[in-house]
Formats: C-alpha cells, structure tokens, sequence
DNA sequence: CTTGACTCTGGAGTGCGCTCCACGGTGGAT
DNA sequence: ATCCACCGTGGAGCGCACTCCAGAGTCAAG
C-alpha cells in the first residue's frame, strides 16, 4: 500500500555516483524528465530513475553523446506506434553502430597484443636494443641501420 | 636507391584526413615527433607517418586520451630495456581495458537487442499502446494504470 | 622575378560534459 | 524558534580536442 519513497537529488546522487550538478545538467538538457518538486521546489525523484541512469551512463560510456541517447529516449517525440517505429529505427541504426564498434575494438584489441608479444620477445633475446615498439611507432627518419 | 619522397603538411592531412592545424597540435602535444623541416620551416613527414597516424585515431576511438595515447608511444622515457618494460606494462593495463571495455560494449548490445525486441513484439500486438521501451525508460510517476 | 598556393606561429574561440560558486530558500530534528 | 545540512538557480570556469584567424614567410611554376 505504501508507494516506494521518491529520493532527493543528494540521495540520487550517492546512489547513482552522479554529482548532483550533472544530474541537474541531464535535466537542464533534457535527458531526464523535468523531476517532480516540493513545494518549496525540491526535486523529488521516482525510484525508477536509476535505471534510466544505468542506460545513460552504458551509452555514454561507448561514444554516445547526450544528445544521443536523449535522441535514444525519444523525449517529445510522436506517441504510440509511430513512436515505437521511431525508436525501432534508431535502435537498429544504433545497434549496426555499436557493431561496428565490437569490431574496430577487436582489432585493436589485436594491435596491442601485437605490440606486447613483440616487447616479450625483445626482451627474451637479452640484448641491449630498442624498445620494438617505440622503434615501430616513431619514424623519424634516423640512422636506418637494418 | 631512392628515398620515399617525405611530404608536406597539407599532403599528410589529405592523405589522413586529419586537419593541418591538428596535425600542428598534435605535434605540440608530443604525440608526434617534432616533424623535419625545410630550410623555410615548412614540416616534412616521412611516409610511415601515416601508420602512426591511424594507430592514433583507433587508439582514440577507443577512448584513450590524446595524453595516454602519448605515453603509449612512450616517447621521452629511458632507453633500451627499461623502455620496453615499460612500455610493457602500460601495454599489458591498456589491454585489460580493451578487454572490459569490450564486456561492456557487448552488454550494451544486449540491451540493445532487448529493447529492439520489445518494439517488434509490441508492433506486432497491433494495439495502440505506447512503445513498450520507452515507458521502460521514462518513468514519470503518470497515470500509472497498469 | 612575380605570382599564387601553400605553410609558419601564436593566440583566440568552440562545443562537450561537466564542476564550482555565490547567494538564497527549505525543512526535519531539537 | 532555531539550527544547519540540504537544495534551488544562474552563471562562470575548466579540460579536452580541436578549429579558426591574422600576419608573415616559403617555394615551385611560368
């Protein structure tokens, strides 16, 4: 019978590791609906928020801007299935994004692994010469003894 | 018996579609060895620069700064050895964040994929309901009727 | 030698995503 | 009624990764 207690902005933020400026921020921008007040003005959030939150910060988190992803949650956009096809849209478009991420993320997840098994051996041969990888990545036009 | 032709500021922006003038930051930032110059000051590259480059911007979209990128090049640190050991190190930790980064990435799809299901289904329905994600994801406490 | 495209440096400006601040109001515990 | 920690707004400031600009110099082709 009791509705869960709605928090205050410090609260929100202690549990969703937001400042309190960003998430005024997120609400100035429009990825947040405007928060209930008090009457004396304090925002009063629902408890839900925080997932809404855990979806920002993940999208953020792989090179979505804000105005993305308030894009994503389609704020003031039409309702009903003209929405829901709207949204279906840019879930796709961003889904293909997010792939492609996956891959170009591999590969340099492969770079690097390169670069590490070439300092390995370097330095399994014991000698004295260069860093490998430095010499590969910088090329000035030096002394090219090879 | 010839040497690659180097080229000039303007060639190595065309050919890697970064502007000149961030070719110019960069330089200043250190992520590139200060360039060779004409006896009038004009920057020459030689041509690997372009591999150099493009390790830059993958690093980049993958989140890392212009500044660990720079010490990834590891440029004014000890020679020999030690160098490589370090630039070992910082390898091995950038690695293991590809690797998270990569986890979460493929999380995100999953939410991705859940939420572009949710649509489909709801189109399906043929009913005129709001988009089931975004009532997911707005959650101002309305009308409530469930 | 002139022309015109190209380049130099230094510094100011931009958009993003916050953060910090001042000044003032709120509200629950005592 | 009084604390005082918490909250509000508006606006300035910041670090990043550039971009733009002015004013001056360079250099290859004709």
């Amino acid at each position: 019978m009791s509705e869960p207690p709605p928090f205050r902005i410090g609260e929100l933020s202690a549990q969703s590791g937001l400042s309190r400026d960003a998430l005024r921020y997120y609400e100035r921008l429009g990825l947040m609906p405007r928060a209930r007040r008090t009457s004396g003005g304090f925002r009063l959030y629902p408890p839900g928020t925080l997932d809404r939150i855990r979806f920002i910060k993940q999208a953020q988190l792989h090179g979505l801007t804000l105005r993305e992803i308030r894009e994503l949650l389609g704020f003031q956009d039409r309702r009903g299935r003209e929405r829901c096809r709207q949204v279906q849209n840019l879930l796709t478009r961003k889904l293909g994004d997010v792939d492609a991420r996956l891959q170009q993320l591999q590969d340099f997840r492969h770079t690097l692994r390169d670069y590490l098994s070439q300092c390995e051996r370097a330095l399994g041969r014991a000698t004295d010469e260069d860093c490998p990888v430095v010499r590969d990545l910088s090329d000035d036009p030096s002394p090219k003894r090879r």
